[in-house]
RNA sequence: CGGGGUGUAGCGCAGUUGGUAGCGCGCUUGGUUUGGGACCAAGAUGCCGCAGGUUCGAAUCCUGUCACUCCGACCA
């Protein structure tokens, strides 16, 4: 099938890849302003993708033994403060409440930007022995952070997001939940939403706040730009130390236990938007998508159209979230909606169709058709669901690789990202952060991360041409 | 936080020299249509972002302010 672009009112990625993101949230109808900057609505469409993430990903987490649990949503000056780097990466971003009613308060709360200090402050008062040890939690809350720039989904002031906090007896126990916990967040974007990501280690200059270590998930996106789709964060016992949390060990020791925390946001639906949208609309993973399969009856007035249609979905609602649309707008309205909202199979039916107890199958991603026998009709859709999600796998991969370039040098990243436009840059480094900020100043490429994956590309690194340590991805970062 | 752009009907926009507001889409009603954004007819919809100022008179000129947006900087 062509390409042709169906749907005038959505401006070409190609033109204007920014403006193109935003008219796709806006007519995929996902969210909705507010009059306070950075907040936004959530609309049904957009919440039910999120619903959907939050299913399987509870499970996940469920499954490998974490609990939910919600903590309050301020936190007092003097709590947030406890930690000296966490405090510092923070502070420059968060809101403060001063009053309550008319009176001013004793001391000012922070709203949450994320919530390691309160987990801190219960641990301490929930573990005495390694009996109570370890605690796998988790919870799904908001969380306000004051950006400067915002961006629906990409960068909102509140997001809405999970946050895992564990805390373990021994170091070893920590570190293996902070790698379990990234091979989660893969697995759930390769599986779940079709996106290809890169695990890998955050360098030292880029980790979180009062972390050991940083691990990250980094996806590409259709533009070259690189998205942080996920972290996973080692704490060692620094946290621990500074919130005095402590228990009696094996050997009836005081010790301090090893903590942990992990988060995924509803940035993630940006990146979906952004990884297989195209100049038609979104395209949704179908693993997520609100609605799998749209019917569109054809030509209603025609002897019993509408009834079929309505006996096909009575069918498929078993196994698939599907949708009938009986509207009076046009079979060709319908589709270019459809396709816009990003459902990922769409299903045609009319009068030659029913002559021929048959239906047409069209999958969002290549608006292939194909005529499938009504007998047949529930497998063939799932089928075709497969297909779609190995489709739009496939086409993100194929981008990412398209767009990753090795280079030996920073001029050579230049001469790469000038002519070929960004992507990600495999390149050797020294582990200096000189070099690291070097890199970002000349080639405006930041590091994204230390690939588990590694490679020799050189044994220089490719700032300083000193003997190299690690090959790094760089790239630019939404 | 720096630089640019934009605020007029639900959405997208026009509005000339300052004279009291219009187009397209959408919406409502009725009819004809229906396999890639249908057609005809009749309707409804405005604090011209907000606050000052200039003027007989301001969507239009001036000042301020707020919001949105893009590009930077910043940002687990």
């Amino acid at each position: 099938m062509d390409n042709k672009k169906m749907v005038d009112d959505i401006t070409s990625m190609d033109e204007d890849f920014a403006k193109w993101y935003t008219d796709i949230v806006k007519k995929a109808e996902l969210v909705g302003y507010t009059s306070v900057k950075g907040c936004m609505v959530i609309r049904p469409y957009g919440y039910a993708v999120w619903e959907n993430m939050q299913r399987i990903l509870d499970s996940m987490f469920k499954n490998t033994g974490h609990e939910n649990v919600c903590m309050p949503m301020f936190i007092p000056e003097s709590l947030l403060n406890k930690e000296k780097d966490h405090v510092e990466g923070f502070a420059p971003e968060v809101a403060w409440v001063t009053h309550g009613g008319s009176e001013k308060l004793e001391e000012r709360l922070c709203v949450r930007p994320t919530s390691e200090t309160l987990f801190c402050e219960h641990y301490s008062q929930i573990i005495h022995s390694y009996r109570d040890l370890p605690k796998l939690y988790n919870q799904w809350v908001s969380v306000v952070r004051w950006e400067k720039t915002t961006r629906p989904f990409l960068r909102s002031r509140e997001f809405l997001w999970q946050e895992g906090h564990t805390i373990h007896e021994t170091a070893q126990q920590a570190i293996e939940e902070t790698e379990r916990m990234l091979g989660i967040y893969a697995q759930f974007c390769e599986e779940a939403l079709a996106m290809p990501v890169i695990k890998g280690k955050k360098t030292e200059s880029d980790k979180f706040a009062g972390a050991v270590s940083t691990y990250a998930i980094e996806a590409l996106m259709h533009d070259g730009k690189a998205l942080q789709a996920g972290t996973s964060h080692y704490f060692g016992d620094g946290f621990a130390r500074a919130f005095d949390i402590t228990f009696s060990d094996r050997q009836n020791k005081k010790a301090y236990p090893h903590q942990t925390s992990w988060g995924v946001s509803t940035r993630l639906i940006g990146g979906i938007i952004m990884t297989h949208g195209d100049d038609n609309g979104l395209a949704l993973p179908p693993a997520v998508a609100p609605i799998q399969a749209v019917i569109i009856p054809i030509a209603v007035h025609k002897g019993n159209v509408l009834e079929k249609a309505r006996q096909l979905e009575q069918q498929l609602n078993a196994c698939v979230r599907v949708k009938i649309d009986d509207s009076d707008n046009t079979p060709g309205w319908k589709f270019a909606q459809y396709e816009m909202k990003g459902v990922p199979v769409r299903i045609e039916l009319g009068p030659r169709d029913i002559e021929n107890n048959q239906c047409v199958i069209v999958t969002r991603h290549n608006r292939q058709k194909t005529v499938v026998s009504l007998d047949d009709v529930v497998n063939a859709v799932q089928q075709k669901l497969k297909e779609v999600h190995d489709g739009l796998y496939a086409k993100a991969l194929e981008n990412r690789n398209r767009r990753t370039y090795d280079c030996k040098t920073t001029d050579e990243m230049i001469q790469v990202m000038a002519q070929k436009g960004d992507g990600f840059i495999r390149a050797m480094w020294c582990g200096s952060e000189e070099c690291e900020a070097a890199v970002k100043e000349k080639t405006g490429a930041g590091s994204r991360c230390i690939p588990f994956e590694q490679e020799q590309i050189s044994d220089k690194c490719v700032c300083c041409s000193k003997p190299a340590k690690t090959m790094v991805i760089w790239g630019k970062a939404y």
